[in-house]
DNA sequence: CTCGGACGACTGAGATGCAAGAGGGATGCG
DNA sequence: CGCATCCCTCTTGCATCTCAGTCGTCCGAG
């Protein structure tokens, strides 16, 4: 937010990033029609580059561009909510099949991945860091779909969760309240089902996990 | 291909749909490397639109774009080919569930539409109309995943349709061997077993489906 | 004959300029 | 005072221009 310019990267990227990091934070509410000056100004650019961002913005579903109007950033709504709750739900219930169905080298990894991940929620929770402990639930289920699935859904997964993001500062304004403990207890639960090759039971897990992600997102009347 | 000008829709759009078209049907052929300029000249468009279509097909997977070099038109790999098959088996496994536990109304319709669209293809079978077999069955596979999934989801199957195409394509010069039969009583029994609200069943038939085109796809040394 | 460095053509990234379309507010009329 | 209309401004779409990076080629030295 601050260092809005002599950032690293070309300008597309720039502008890419300032707006990604405007709509996730906030800054630029949910609702709000954008115009290419907007962003272009403060980072002292020309409307090209920003353009090309907004492209790619609109790609992963933050933006909605309008001819000659301007880019809507478009707002969380309860559709979307259940529809990347259920995107989740099928991507990673098949990263869950194929990981407890792979060698026991790869299980290992992962189990061993997935572990340290939960290792640093539980370091993040006792430092209340916020970021950090999004950050940790984040890569715990990244390695999940990584090892469990190819490029494709692998990057489907990706924009999936900055839109999850985006949903759970939007709804609760980048509180996590008291939830932290029940995300970490899921995610052992987790774990334990896949260390047994357990894939129905953790499939299981999985669902009540993001039935619960679910439920504080659009449970939560604010704050 | 005839109609490079005239055509309705932004400068964008037509160059997108020329640029697209001419990935899919083999006239920009898989590997190699393409440039503005090659887009732009025969349709008397600026650079401009044209990049903003390269943007997007890079974002849909068909391009890769290479700074100051040019834009390379992904080849498809034998990884690409189980990567777009895992991903439909996946999202067409789930769409699958939904309808199978679905109302009377909704499956009945289902139902109704994707008998249709066999019917359809088996009209363009004796016809002898690839593209309208084609066609048919991609209706057939998109009634059910609209059906069963929400728009998230929905839109990463529509780009996977995509790239099957191009693969159908790339690997058979656009002749189904003979395979249109087998493909035809695969989608009735799939209809059979939703029908009966057999979901487990369905499954299992995708799977066989998709693991015949998965074949034909990538054990195809030609005819 | 082969290898290496410099030159030139080509390509994309970005800036700028112009024109068309959409909306909102002021204005004139009933 | 209410309403339809016009105009003015804002925003994008696209073209054009400049700059910088990349690659192929050519020429000379070993």
């Amino acid at each position: 937010m601050l260092n809005d310019d002599a950032q690293p990267g070309t300008a597309t990227e720039r502008a890419y990033r300032f707006t990604k990091a405007g709509i996730l934070d906030g800054s630029l509410p949910a609702g709000e029609l954008i115009s290419e000056g907007q962003v272009a100004r403060p980072l002292r650019l020309s409307r090209t580059p920003v353009r090309e961002a907004f492209l790619q913005l609109q790609a992963e579903g933050l933006l909605k561009l309008f001819p000659k109007r301007g880019a809507l950033v478009v707002p969380v709504s309860t559709g979307e909510v259940e529809a990347v709750i259920e995107a989740r739900d099928v991507i990673e219930s098949h990263a869950i099949d194929r990981v407890a169905a792979a060698s026991d080298d790869v299980l290992d990894e992962v189990v061993a991945a997935m572990t340290a991940a939960v290792a640093d929620q539980v370091a993040a929770v006792t430092a209340a860091d916020e970021l950090a402990f999004v950050e940790a639930d984040r890569l715990f289920h990244t390695v999940l779909v990584r090892a469990g699935c190819r490029s494709l859904l692998l990057d489907v997964y990706g924009s999936l969760r900055d839109r999850q993001l985006r949903m759970n500062l939007g709804a609760l304004g980048g509180r996590f309240p008291g939830r932290s403990e029940g995300l970490v207890a899921e995610h052992r639960a987790l774990l334990d089902r896949l260390r047994a090759r357990d894939a129905p039971g953790a499939r299981q897990v999985l669902r009540e996990h993001l039935a619960g992600t679910r439920a504080s997102v659009l449970g939560a009347p604010a704050v």
